[in-house]
DNA sequence: ACTAACTACGTAACCAGTTACGTAAACAGT
DNA sequence: ACTGTTTACGTAACTGGTTACGTAGTTAGT
């Protein structure tokens, strides 16, 4: 019936076109039958001046998003209908100043009631909702932003077009591990290694997967270029550490790709958190963690377990 | 900063279609930069001709949820430039097909792995958000198709220019709230009183009032035009009752204002259920209940108290 | 079998946005 | 004071959609 819904995911951008389009349209069929005799699409400039008072060209079309000459253009079609007065600013000779008409006053106190009564019943369908779609957008929008969506989806294209593939842990990648990590800690702490560290390193197997949790290694070819550690803790928390990336395959995006590997696994896993210490040099690998939406936080044990560390971040996964 | 958020709820339509279009050019640019040389807009159609088999004008516009002049339109670009085949339908006249040409299906195979990575990236977002997007919009349309969004609105404001008020109880409306109730009886059901009616119609304050319950009233002028009761019963539910509107003033919306005022209410007060029991010849009625959300249910109790009572319907209020 | 209604599609005119580019004013650094 | 850069705005060309309307072919009802 529908094809649109087939498509899932990938059809949220027209999803989200035609639910605004029909919103839009009812929007406009209940302007015509109360009365108010004004093209829909003036609505916007006329409350953004009637709320924020005389706006400029630029001003205005920032705040309702959109370019300046659509700004341009509907002033200008206003303006012809008596709607809007352009004056000039002022000061600024390069700018001008849109304020609202008498008629255009008029026409806002008729349409008032109007919009109470569109806001009461969105508002009533979103108090039915389970998800409000309003909160459902913003969260998304954050989210969008934060991710930066598409150098996200570039680098895991480019991943995949490089043969890069993330593995689990096997026997024979037991020296790759060791020799990443030991990499990474010749290269950033003068490869200080501490008793913990000798354990981890030396027996994963035993230190990792004997205790619940998981090692991921991101193959490309026959070799392994990159490393990452979960280790189960208390209270259903996973922590992540020991992520090593080849010096020579770094850039690629195989951090992201094998992070969010294990991001995925402990949400599979239903864990409530995971959390991690690092070290604030390592602003690459803190930027990683920001978009993946860690946040920085006080240890929650007031030190940390590491020499290097002088940063905890965390990462609830549990909804609320 | 972004006037947009201000409006809130009013600007639901400019929200949406602000996402969508931030969505849409992020995917233009990640197709651009994966190198697949083709517009955008010509993905819908293609994507639909590869699932679906070849389509005609009109059943892919249905398909894609846009008017068949703009498929009309699109296609012809699209044929011009090799990715798709016009072929007459070879049955209709009128008709024709639209099916994907060699250079096309190459194309396909081409983008699939970035529509993998695409998907994934948003199903990664949609799994850290606390409400999942594409729910909350389905969710929404449903729930706006339901309510016959136009016709509510424009009843709502026939309302307030009516001068119809709901108001609480006051000791003065005690006669209307029986002259009401005894009308509608009278109308349907041939005035028959139980026990119970007698009791709730003569003293409604004893009734509703002193037993946690409420009783609204439309006031039109100085004339009370319609009454609804709130009985507080066990589990936290209310029971809706006693909805009788003057045969005057049926027709003006006043009956959907009401129970608009008195779910606000019982949703106010942190309900878990409202519920009602009505009788199946009520068409106006259960359309309405239904419009609110309102199920039909079999009686829990097996049979209704009401002897009039032939259908049983509830609202869950609490969200899951 | 014929006619009225409907259907598939094309074309035209329009609309609301966009990007690209130009101009004049304002600003900031030497 | 001058010069390069930024800013406010306008204009032009384009885009991806729309509605309105016309035409030929199909269908259904008498």
């Amino acid at each position: 019936m529908d094809y649109m819904h087939q498509l899932g995911n990938l059809s949220l951008g027209s999803r989200l076109k035609r639910l605004s389009d029909t919103l839009m349209s009812e929007v406009a069929h209940i302007y015509n039958e109360t009365g108010i005799s004004l093209n829909p699409s003036y609505f916007p400039l006329l409350t953004l001046i009637h709320h924020q008072g005389p706006q400029g060209i630029t001003q205005a079309s920032e705040m309702l998003g959109v370019s300046h000459p659509a700004v341009s253009k509907l002033a200008d079609k206003m303006i012809r209908e008596g709607y809007l007065i352009k004056s000039p600013h002022p000061k600024d000779k390069r700018a001008s100043q849109l304020s609202l008409s008498d008629k255009a006053e008029q026409i806002i106190e008729q349409a008032k009631p109007v919009w109470a009564a569109l806001q009461q019943q969105i508002h009533f369908i979103e108090a039915r909702q389970k998800m409000p779609l309003l909160d459902a957008i913003n969260e998304f929008e954050k989210l969008f932003q934060q991710q930066n969506f598409k150098n996200s989806v570039l680098q895991t294209l480019n991943c995949k077009a490089q043969n890069i593939e993330i593995i689990n842990w096997a026997p024979q990648y037991k020296d790759d591990f060791k020799r990443l990590n030991m990499n990474w800690l010749n290269t950033y702490f003068n490869g200080e290694l501490t008793e913990t560290d000798q354990q981890s390193l030396n027996t994963p197997e035993d230190f990792y997967l004997a205790r619940g949790g998981y090692l991921f290694f991101a193959r490309q070819a026959d070799k392994i270029v990159a490393a990452l550690a979960l280790r189960l803790c208390e209270n259903n928390s996973f922590e992540i550490s020991k992520m090593a990336v080849d010096p020579q395959a770094q850039g690629l995006g195989i951090g992201r790709h094998l992070l969010l590997t294990a991001l995925n696994k402990v949400r599979g896993l239903h864990a409530d958190k995971v959390w991690l210490e690092t070290n604030s040099r390592l602003t690459r690998a803190i930027n990683l963690y920001s978009n993946f939406g860690f946040t920085t936080l006080e240890h929650p044990e007031g030190k940390s377990s590491y020499p290097r560390a002088d940063m905890y971040m965390e990462l609830q996964l549990t909804k609320a």
